[in-house]
RNA sequence: GGCCCCUUCGUCUAGUCUGGCCUAGGACGUCAGGUUUUCAUCCUGAAAACACGGGUUCGAAUCCCGUAGGGGUCACCA
C-alpha cells in the first residue's frame, strides 16, 4: 500500500506540473529480483490506472513487458557505472576494502526535504558506505549509488519515496556531490527535491506488510481449538479439489513450498508438504506469504488484504483504493474527501509537496469499505453487471456460477442481470454479489443442512407469530404448485413473481380467527429459510426468480418436510391450529 | 543504545508556516432514534481531541524550551 502511495503522489506531482513519471529495476541484488516480481509491480500499477513514460536510454529494453523500464543489472553490464567509480577513486573520494568500494564520509550533511524541511545529520554518524559490491555481489553497485546516477541520467527533479529512505539521504547526497566534482558536471548531478512520505501502519502501529499474512495464520496456529492435522487435512483438500485446475496452481504451490519442484500433486506427498510448510511457518524469519494466504483460506478464513492484489481479488475498485490511499499522508486542503469519478485526475490537479504531513498514518478499512460501498452502489448497472460477470470475482471460481447460469437452459444475460440488480445496491464490494447469493451455488441438501430450527432467526421465522410461517409457507406451496400446474408463472420472471406472491399475502387468511398476514415478511421471510437456508437475501421476488421455478418448488417441499420433522419441541404446539 | 523524524476526537484529517475569525471543523467508526418484507443502504441526533510541563504574548492548537510517548535507521537489502 506504501509503493501504491507513493507511486500515485509522484505520478499525481509529475502530472500537475507537466513532468513524467519514469519506472526504473532497481535489481542490484539479483538474489532478491525477479522479473515475476517486477511483472506483478506493473500490473498493480495498471490496475490502478497509474500510466508511466518509458525511458528508452542505455540499460531499457526495446519491447517487450520492460520496455521503457531501465534495468539496473543491465546497465552495470553496459558499463555505465564503472567510469564514475574509476573517477571516484582517482580524485580519493573513494577507496577499496575488502573488495569493495567505499565512499569516503565524515563531513556534516545538510538535506533539504519537501515534507520535513532543512534535516542536518552529525560528521561522525556518517560512515564510509559501500557504493560498489564485491566479486560476491558481481562488482554491482549498490543502491544508493546506482539510484543517483540513474536518477541524474534520467534527468529526476524530484524524488518521492518512503521515510525509511530519509536517513539513506545524506548519502546520496554526498554522492551527487561527490559525483558533481569528479565529472565536472555540476548541473547533471545537482541534488534533486527529496520528498519523504510518512508510513502507513497498521491499526495496532505496527508496519503495514506483507508478514502480516504469516502473522495471522501464526496466531490462528495458536488458538485454543487449533487442531493441527484437521487444518493439514482441509488446506490440503482444498488445494487438490479446488475448481482451478491444479496445474493453474502449481507455481503457487511451488513458491508456497508445499510441492518441491518437479513433485507431483498427489495426496499423500501434499500432506506431508502442507504439513512442512505449516512448521515453516512457525519460524518468523521465513515470511511465506503465498502459503499463509493458502492456508487461511483452506480453513475458510480470509487472510488480511495487504497487498494491491489482495484489495483487487476482495473486490475493491481501484478508483476508491487511490482516493483512500491519497488521504493517508495528504489532503487536498479543499474539504474534499471523496474526489468523484476520477479520483485521478482529482488529484493530479491538486497534488502538492506542501500538503504532505509528517505523522504516519493507520490504515483504516473500516473507511476504505465504506468509500468502496458508496462507490459500488453508485456504479452504473451495466458496469456492475460486467465487472461481477467478467472479472472472476467468485469465490468458488467460476465453474460453479456457470454451472447454475447454464441450469434449465435459461438466458445467462438475464440470469446475470437479476443477480445484478439484486445484489448491487447492497454490496460493499465486486465479490459481495456472490458472497450473498452462495446458495444459488449450492445443492438442495446444503442449503437444507445449513438450517438450524433451534437458532433464534429460524425460530421466529417458522414458529413465531400469529401465522407460523411453515405453515404460511406449506400453504403457499400448494397454491404455487397449483398456479404452475394450471399453467400460470409461465412467465418465472421478477414482476409476475412478486404480483403473485403480493396476491397471496391480500387473500389468504391463518388461524382460528381467520386473520391475513400482516406483511409480506410472514411469507417472505419462510420462504428465505427454504431458499437460502438463511433469513438473509435479496427482495423476494428476485430470490425467487433467480432459483428458478423448479428449484423453488423443490427446496420449499424439503424445507416444509424437514421442519415438520424437526419443529422445537416449545414452539410445535401452535404449528397444529391452523 | 547513537542519530533522524513525529505527536489535534478510537482512526484519517482541517486548522500550525503568516498567533486572535477555534466555545477546534469534516470523514470513518461508536452509541441512540427513524425509514425498510430480511439484510445492506439511507435519514436525524449524540458522545468523542489540541500528549504533558514550563515560558513568550493583551491573547497560543498555532511561537520557544523541556519531558513523555511513538516511528525510522544504524547491511557488500532496497
Amino acid at each position: 500500500m506504501g509503493g501504491v502511495r507513493t507511486a500515485l503522489f509522484a505520478w499525481a506531482f509529475a502530472k500537475r506540473h507537466g513532468g513524467t513519471f519514469h519506472l526504473r529495476l532497481e535489481d542490484t541484488d539479483a538474489a532478491r529480483s525477479s522479473d515475476a516480481s517486477a511483472e506483478s509491480i506493473l500490473q498493480d500499477l495498471a490496475w490502478v490506472g497509474l500510466d508511466h513514460t518509458p525511458w528508452f536510454g542505455p540499460g531499457a529494453e526495446d519491447d517487450g513487458p520492460f520496455a521503457g523500464i531501465p534495468r539496473q543489472s543491465e546497465r552495470h553490464a553496459l558499463g555505465v557505472y564503472d567510469p564514475l567509480f574509476e573517477k571516484l577513486i582517482a580524485a580519493d573520494l573513494a577507496y577499496e576494502d575488502d573488495g569493495a568500494l567505499r565512499l569516503r564520509m565524515g563531513k556534516p550533511v545538510t538535506v533539504e526535504d519537501a515534507v520535513f524541511g532543512m534535516v542536518s545529520f552529525e560528521g561522525e554518524q556518517l560512515e564510509d558506505f559501500v557504493i560498489r559490491k564485491g566479486d560476491a555481489g558481481g562488482r554491482m553497485p549498490t543502491f544508493h549509488f546506482a539510484v543517483v546516477v540513474d536518477d541524474a541520467a534520467m534527468g529526476v527533479t524530484h524524488v518521492l519515496r518512503g521515510q525509511e529512505h530519509l536517513n539513506n539521504t545524506p548519502k546520496h547526497a554526498a554522492i551527487y556531490d561527490a559525483l558533481a566534482q569528479v565529472t565536472g558536471d555540476a548541473q547533471a548531478y545537482r541534488r534533486p527535491v527529496w520528498a519523504h512520505m510518512p508510513s502507513i501502519m497498521n491499526p495496532d502501529g505496527s508496519k503495514m506488510s506483507k508478514r502480516d499474512k504469516a502473522k495471522a495464520a501464526r496466531a490462528m496456529t495458536k488458538e485454543p481449538g487449533f487442531d493441527l492435522a484437521e487444518a493439514v487435512g482441509r488446506v490440503s483438500a482444498s488445494l487438490l479439489g479446488g475448481p482451478e485446475p491444479v496445474a493453474e496452481r502449481e507455481d503457487v504451490l511451488t513458491a508456497a513450498g508445499v510441492v518441491g519442484p518437479g513433485g507431483g500433486l498427489n495426496a499423500a506427498s501434499l500432506e506431508a508438504g502442507v504439513e512442512g510448510a505449516f512448521a515453516r511457518l512457525m519460524d518468523k524469519s521465513e515470511d511465506n506469504a503465498v502459503f499463509a494466504a493458502l492456508a487461511l483460506k483452506g480453513v475458510g478464513r480470509t487472510a488480511p488484504e495487504i497487498e494491491t492484489f489482495d484489495f483487487r481479488r476482495s473486490g475493491y475498485l481501484p478508483t476508491v483504493l487511490c482516493n483512500y490511499l491519497a488521504l493517508l499522508g495528504w489532503s487536498p486542503g479543499d474539504g474534499e474527501e471523496r474526489f468523484g469519478g476520477d479520483p485521478l485526475g482529482y488529484i493530479a490537479a491538486r497534488f502538492d509537496l506542501g500538503r504532505i504531513g509528517k505523522a504516519n498514518a493507520k490504515f483504516d478499512r473500516d473507511k476504505l469499505l465504506k468509500f468502496n460501498t458508496e462507490s459500488v452502489v453508485e456504479m452504473p448497472p451495466e458496469a456492475f453487471l460486467r465487472a461481477i460477470r467478467d472479472e472472476g470475482f467468485a469465490p468458488e471460481g467460476k465453474s460453479v456460477w456457470r454451472r447454475w447460469v447454464d441450469a434449465d437452459g435459461r438466458d445467462a444475460e438475464t440470469l446475470w442481470s437479476w443477480l445484478a440488480s439484486a445484489t448491487q445496491e447492497r454490496s460493499k464490494t465486486l465479490a459481495d454479489p456472490f458472497a450473498q447469493a452462495v446458495w444459488l451455488s449450492e445443492d438442495d441438501a446444503a442449503v437444507a443442512g445449513r438450517v438450524d430450527p433451534g437458532s433464534k432467526p429460524i425460530k421466529k421465522a417458522m414458529f413465531k407469530g400469529q401465522a407460523h410461517g411453515i405453515d404460511v409457507l406449506e400453504r403457499f406451496h400448494v397454491k404455487l404448485q397449483a398456479e404452475v400446474e394450471a399453467g400460470g408463472l409461465a412467465d418465472w420472471t421478477p414482476e409476475p413473481i412478486r404480483a403473485f406472491v403480493e396476491g397471496f399475502v391480500e387473500q389468504e387468511t391463518f388461524g382460528d380467527d381467520a386473520a391475513k398476514l400482516k406483511n409480506m415478511g410472514g411469507i417472505a421471510q419462510p420462504l428465505r429459510v427454504a431458499l437460502t437456508g438463511t433469513t438473509v437475501s435479496p427482495p423476494i421476488d428476485l430470490t425467487l426468480a433467480l432459483s428458478g421455478r423448479e428449484m423453488t418448488l423443490r427446496r420449499i417441499a424439503r424445507c416444509v418436510a424437514e421442519m415438520r420433522a424437526a419443529a422445537p419441541s416449545g414452539a410445535a404446539q401452535g404449528a397444529g391450529s391452523s
